[in-house]
DNA sequence: ATTATATACAACAGATACGTTGTAAAAATT
DNA sequence: AATTTTTACAACGTATCTGTTGTATATAAT
């Protein structure tokens, strides 16, 4: 399924977009969830297909709403 | 962490109205995505945390938008 | 050059998603 | 009442998520 990895390259790339807007380093971020820099890093690579709650958290640390975070 | 279970209580029941809005049983959307019943189940009761792909699917199986399926 | 900062990759362990089978309960239809 | 349809619950196996540790690479700063 590369249409999988698509996809989940494509939401790696708009959490980068949005973090990056917001001047957060990955640690930055990563420390406000109470998660390390590695799990960001997997996310923004498009390494991992992300849980629901998850993603409300990253909405959360990045000051979104999870409308924002997934419209693209 | 009830705050994670509301959470999903909440999705389970967007799923659940919208799929009833479209006058569809559980089956019949399950296997519009090559799934089960009992995923469609245990996603609209709360019982599992879904991933990325798998509300993306979702959305498609219901015809709209992932953040239609998300806004509430 | 050394140090500090930011990002990337691999691997591990525990937990859980997801597909699946089996079954039961509830509701609707005849 | 009997049958059919719809939804719910449990358990199993495989896969993967998530947190974590360790490390590597690249860039910037002192």
């Amino acid at each position: 399924m590369n249409e999988k990895k698509d996809l989940l390259l494509k939401l790696g790339s708009r959490v980068r977009d949005i973090r990056l807007s917001k001047g957060l380093t990955q640690t930055e971020l990563a420390h406000s969830l109470g998660k390390d820099q590695q799990s960001i890093q997997r996310l923004e690579t498009g390494n991992v297909n992300p849980s629901y709650i998850y993603l409300l958290q990253i909405a959360k640390g990045l000051n979104v709403e999870l409308n924002e975070l997934l419209n693209f």
